[in-house]
DNA sequence: GCTACTTTGTGCCTGCGTTCACGAGCGGCT
DNA sequence: AGCCGCTCGTGAACGCAGGCACAAAGTAGC
């Protein structure tokens, strides 16, 4: 393994957090509020969703996987009861998250599974595929690049880049890893929509702006560093370091609580009912 | 009656959104006990804030990342605004959060860097090294175990367990995988407090199971599962596939007004990107 | 010692997100 | 055909989080 200069660069001013859902949503929300105000009716041909609250987005994802697991046992409808529980979610958040792409469910019955797949898909864009393009091939890098669910999930790997010029030049999977400069012309090349960023911290920015440059407008961060970038682009940031503090302070908390309440067994004797019950 | 997901356990409702900040954050706001009397002075060794946000958990574990960036630099103290720049978000924010942790700044000099940095640490438990579990040494569990920023942040690895024959028995860095039966043993002997999933899906609940019964009180999960586990347990979701899509939806929301270069109100009139039409 | 300046800490307001509760539609049963 | 029960869709209430703006508190300068 090669030991590369970790270490966090300088860092710059003046960012956004990406991680951060509800200022994102802040951001996202752009008035969508239509004109018709008048009958409440609406026998408008637009059964167009109202913007999409960005919590929502965020849980549509998962909707969607579970309704692949609902599909799998060859239900054709689903309640919001149901599909919630497979979800992790509230029944009524189910139900509204829905209702802000115009869903539709049929009362009595539920939603039909088919359906909801394809309209979920829609409204995320997945109907289109998104090439997607990987710079740092290093230990992370490799694991994501031999990851099928890229692939498997409509996100074709479609570039790697490295500075290594051991790396430079190999295959993964069928695709060739180019050298770090080519960014630009490479993704513009093959329309990369969507960058993940692999290297260390210190080159993340770089990489970035790059990014940025070639056109790529969605970045899935993996390096510990807040990127800067132009409000049109987005950032996702995965941070392994700060979902470990958390559970550390969760542990802390709770551990300075008591240590040893419960330990084996006993999970599902209580039928605790609603997901909070404190 | 639909059919229940096969993946899912009997096990019922109750599960949690590990994901969403939000809902975690109600979830976790325990009332504190201490009054807090606290005398600005002197940091007793309980200086255990009121309780504190999950949101502002989620950033403090950033602010510290940025601490570490500003202590190279050898600067004492800092200022809100120089380091919620570098954290990336709002400066009244930062402050904020720090009041949350009782913290002390000096008024009209800003944040003594060291002081900050331990109280933060102590906030977020890391002034205790939490035993770090790693289930599932694949393509994925390969890289995070070789990844060094585990242990680089008080996260020492301490045992890897797998299934498959090929890797029980083998050496990662120094680390023994063993078989994913003793699991409850190993875990208990070392103080594991935190375990991290990287076994395929179909195993993670079943996984999940076990690092629960051995005491195991927070989990991070690669898988793309919801888990279910008892309320005292934290799990934090790591879905790569949810990032994407969520990256996704906005690829197809700014995709359709193209190359935008001022953000003007214009975006009034042409209603509604949520639903794509094409 | 007093004034002016800097920066923190926080009260207040706004707005999003979650949840409850209930009306509205739909299928099935008699 | 009509009634019954099930489940969706959503209005309204509530609570948390974000951000502004200002008073408090300390420093530096004179
Ligand atoms: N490995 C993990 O499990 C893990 C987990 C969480 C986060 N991360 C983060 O992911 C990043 C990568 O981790 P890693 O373990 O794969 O590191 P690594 O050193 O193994 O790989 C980094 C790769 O990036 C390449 N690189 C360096 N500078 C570059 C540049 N300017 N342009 C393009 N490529 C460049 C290197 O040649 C190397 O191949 C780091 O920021 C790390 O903090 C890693
Ligand atoms: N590889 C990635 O980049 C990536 C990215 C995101 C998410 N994931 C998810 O992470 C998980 C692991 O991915 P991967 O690519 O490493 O898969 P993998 O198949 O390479 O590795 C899975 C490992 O888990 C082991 N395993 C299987 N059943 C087990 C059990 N019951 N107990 C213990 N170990 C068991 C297998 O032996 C194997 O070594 C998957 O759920 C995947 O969806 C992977």
């Amino acid at each position: 393994m090669t030991v590369p200069p970790q270490a966090d660069p300088p860092v710059g001013p003046g960012s956004r957090d990406a991680q951060d859902v509800a200022a994102a949503a802040a951001r996202a929300r752009v008035a969508a509020k239509l004109a018709a105000a008048g009958s409440p009716g609406s026998a408008v041909p637009h059964p167009e969703a109202r913007s999409v609250p960005e919590a929502t987005v965020a849980r549509l994802a998962v909707y969607l996987r579970a309704l692949g697991d609902v599909s799998a046992t060859g239900a054709e409808t689903v309640s919001s009861e149901d599909l919630s529980a497979a979800a992790g979610v509230n029944p009524a958040k189910l139900r509204k998250d829905l209702s802000y792409i115009g869903s539709n469910g049929t009362r009595g019955v539920g939603y039909e599974v088919s359906r909801l797949i394809r309209q979920i898909e829609l409204v995320l864009g997945l109907t289109q595929r998104h090439a997607v393009a990987l710079i740092g091939v290093g230990n992370l890098g490799h694991a994501l690049a031999g990851y099928g669910g890229f692939a498997g999930r409509g996100f074709p790997l479609r570039a790697l880049f490295d500075v290594d010029p051991d790396l430079v030049g190999i295959n993964i999977n069928g695709i060739l890893v180019e050298h770090v400069e080519r960014i630009g012309e490479v993704c513009a090349g093959l329309d990369v929509t969507i960058g993940v960023i692999a290297t260390p911290g210190a080159a993340a920015q770089l990489v970035c702006d790059r990014l940025v440059a070639a056109g790529v407008r969605s970045i899935l961060n993996f390096a510990p560093v807040v990127l800067q970038v132009p409000a049109r682009v987005e950032v996702r940031k995965v941070d392994l370091a700060v979902e470990l503090q958390i559970l550390s302070f969760h542990v802390a908390r709770r551990g300075d609580d008591q240590v040893d309440p419960a330990p084996p067994a006993a999970r599902n004797g209580p039928a605790v009912p609603a997901v909070v019950r404190r």
